[in-house]
DNA sequence: GCTCGCAGATTGTGTAACAATCAATGGATG
DNA sequence: CATCCATTGATTGTTACACAATCTGCGAGC
């Protein structure tokens, strides 16, 4: 059965940082990890290239492995993408509009919002929340291939929700998912393209704020 | 300015497997590469780690890494994800449409049917014109954001043309790009859509062929 | 205060060795 | 003759050690 030591640590490591334990920007030392999963520095470093090639952390020659930081560009293209792809899910979901499909939106929503006020600092919970609202409304289209697509930027998209932490308040996130919600069936995909490009914005704004 | 060994040698490899000329399916044997490059297994391993998380090569326990198939849910998200984009791309294209920015899609196409004629048989050259075309589809909307994304799925996009190969001759490759070519500013998103959905089931279809 | 250079820390790479697993070969058996 | 199983050779996974290459911060000297 045979899982690698390389591929557990790779996993374990991915969880870390997804979860936010690890913030984008920390170091990740060869030695110290060594010792603490007991394991010899080639591995780590073999775990550390696969997570580079993933995009979930930034290897600099003689410099050593951090938790990737989104720059602009990054989090524009990445965004970009989504939209993209949130769109194309928004109008299929239109398309059908059966009520039983928003049901797991409208659900997906209220735990955001329950989240938000029920433990407003537990980021971790209401990232994990908002990941799945966005998830809810792709996989409302009702395309397989669409929510597969849609995974396979959901890494890199939980990325970007740890730096936007420091923006976004919980009252905030609430009130931009409500207007989001409420705003799908009438002003489709345009809701959405708002919605992310708003977000970009203001992670981007306030990263030149600090300059 | 120091470039590592491991980072060469994933972009030669990379280079080498987008070229077609280590085709899908291609064990990458340790130490063969570690003799050919002169490298330690340590290097070899580390840069194949890496075009793993890339996913442009695939790593089996035990068994070791091969140039990535595609299978079929892998080629349903891919195109999935390029069409909400290109036809993203589209839509915002068909808004401005002045004709100079229909320019560099003809050149492209043009370009990618003297690769058809002039050498069948060079299918690196065919799939680098077909890239080149889908790219200029992109670059005409006019929005490096949109580019960006893009970029990012263009490796994935040529291994799968790499599979396509077997599949879709010269001429048949002419004639869809020139009734996409034409279809853009009248059917706008759809027509890519199509050409984009056709292209995965002609492949999908072509395997479950030969089962 | 500034620059230079040195020293310590960290990463990059290689070699050697061995364990773990896979794959194919070949017999033993029905 | 076909099938199963065991052994063997090839390949990958992991470690330890060594040393080179490079970065970083700190202090000496100006």
């Amino acid at each position: 059965m045979a899982e690698t030591a390389v591929e557990t640590l790779a996993s374990v490591l991915r969880t870390r940082i997804l979860s936010g334990e690890l913030a984008p920007g920390t170091p990740l030392r060869e030695e110290a990890l060594s010792s603490e999963y007991e394991l010899g520095r080639h591995t780590i470093r073999a775990a550390l290239r696969q997570l580079g090639g993933e995009r979930l952390v930034s290897i600099q020659p003689y410099s050593g492995a951090r938790v990737t930081l989104l720059d602009d560009d990054d989090v524009r293209a990445l965004m970009q993408l989504r939209s993209a792809l949130e769109g194309e899910a928004v109008r299929l979901l239109n398309r059908r509009s059966d009520d039983t499909t928003l049901a797991g939106i409208h659900t997906a929503n209220d735990e955001l919002r329950r989240a938000c006020l029920d433990s407003p600092t537990d980021r971790a919970r209401i990232e994990r929340a908002h990941a799945a609202l966005h998830h809810a409304i792709v996989d409302a289209a009702g395309s397989p291939r669409i929510t597969d697509a849609h995974a396979r930027l959901e890494a890199e998209s939980i990325l970007f929700l740890a730096q936007l932490r420091h923006v976004l308040d919980a009252e905030e996130m609430i009130r931009q998912h409500d207007q989001l919600v409420g705003d799908l069936l009438i002003r489709g995909e345009d809701a959405i393209h708002e919605h992310l490009e708003r977000a970009a914005d203001q992670l981007i704004a306030a990263r030149a704020a600090d300059h």
